[in-house]
DNA sequence: AGCACTTCCTGATAGC
DNA sequence: TGCTATCAGGAAGTGC
């Protein structure tokens, strides 16, 4: 699932790659991808600034212009073009034939460069708005405070605070917090040693803390490997990520604690999805 | 506030 | 070239 990792990975290919080249014209193949705005305000603009507001991701033009996304599940942006690094390990498996069936609207770049929206399960979306109008999208506007930035210790204490909603699903609202999804919730909350099912409330002051602290070592663990290609998830070049190769708890039911606790992961449902913990070492 | 349920969609998987 | 049913899942929406 592309969290906080894998749309800061893309953001970073975006910026990188794409910033500096202007758009020649837009091909939107599937208008229902498009919820607000006309892609056709880009046209003639450069691409001067990407950024990342939690799991969404916003393009800037220097025409006043920008391009606000959110890839859900399946959507990938993938950039191809004469400064594409020769070296990129573009993924056979996830990124066969661009443009494919999956590209619902590309952007036609004057460096002969092309950028793809690609999205098997059609969730994701793009909105066309103002510069000056991105904070006021919904989903940006009412995001909660991200880690590795501006979510402080005395914050998150006070999101945990009182809350009678088990932690996971607490820490998986993005309302309450920016960025962390289904991965990197299972695999902090495993570091951290508590048990996902408990309610916010009743984690104790050192408990906020550890889990506190091992939210920021996931999500960094994560971008150091690129993000997690789980589903279909690819940076802006079309590489896969090498986060799912250490994953700590996520997807390992059945399997034995790595702690050696004696444990065994086990799976059940939390708030609609898959929840992954060790409950021999997970209180 | 909190929770259950539905919707969007398609590829993967299980069962026959 | 097997067919069909089931399922996952981010976020929004609805209803209790």
């Amino acid at each position: 699932m592309p969290e906080l990792p894998e749309n800061e990975t893309i953001k970073r290919g975006l910026q990188k790659y794409v910033a500096g080249h202007k758009v020649q014209r837009v091909d939107v193949r599937l208008p229902k991808i498009v919820k607000e705005g006309d892609v056709k305000k880009l046209v003639g603009g450069k691409m001067v600034r990407a950024r990342r507001f939690g799991k969404s991701i916003v393009m800037d033009f220097d025409n006043g212009w920008s391009v606000a996304s959110h890839i859900k599940l399946t959507g990938q942006w993938v950039y191809d073009g004469p400064n594409k690094p020769k070296r990129a390990k573009v993924s056979e498996e996830y990124v066969d034939g661009l443009p494919n069936k999956y590209s619902h609207v590309i952007f036609y770049l004057d460096c002969g460069g092309k950028l793809y929206y690609n999205d098997v399960r059609q969730f994701g979306w793009l909105r066309v708005v103002k510069t000056d109008d991105v904070p006021n999208i919904k989903f940006i506007k009412e995001l909660g405070p991200e880690p590795l930035d501006g979510l402080t210790l005395d914050k998150f204490r006070e999101i945990l605070k009182g809350r009678n909603t088990k932690v996971k699903v607490l820490l998986m609202d993005q309302k309450k917090i920016g960025g962390v999804g289904n991965i990197y919730a299972n695999d902090a909350l495993f570091l951290a040693r508590i048990d996902p099912r408990r309610p916010a409330k009743s984690l104790s002051g050192r408990e906020v803390e550890k889990l506190y602290k091992a939210i920021d070592e996931v999500l960094k663990r994560g971008l150091k490997y690129g993000g997690a290609t789980e589903l279909n998830y690819v940076n802006a070049l079309g590489e896969e990520g090498a986060y799912q190769d250490h994953f700590l708890a996520y997807g390992k039911e059945g399997q034995p604690c790595p702690r050696n606790c004696g444990g065994t992961f086990k799976k059940i449902t939390l708030g609609g999805r898959g929840t992954y913990f060790c409950e021999h070492c997970q209180k």
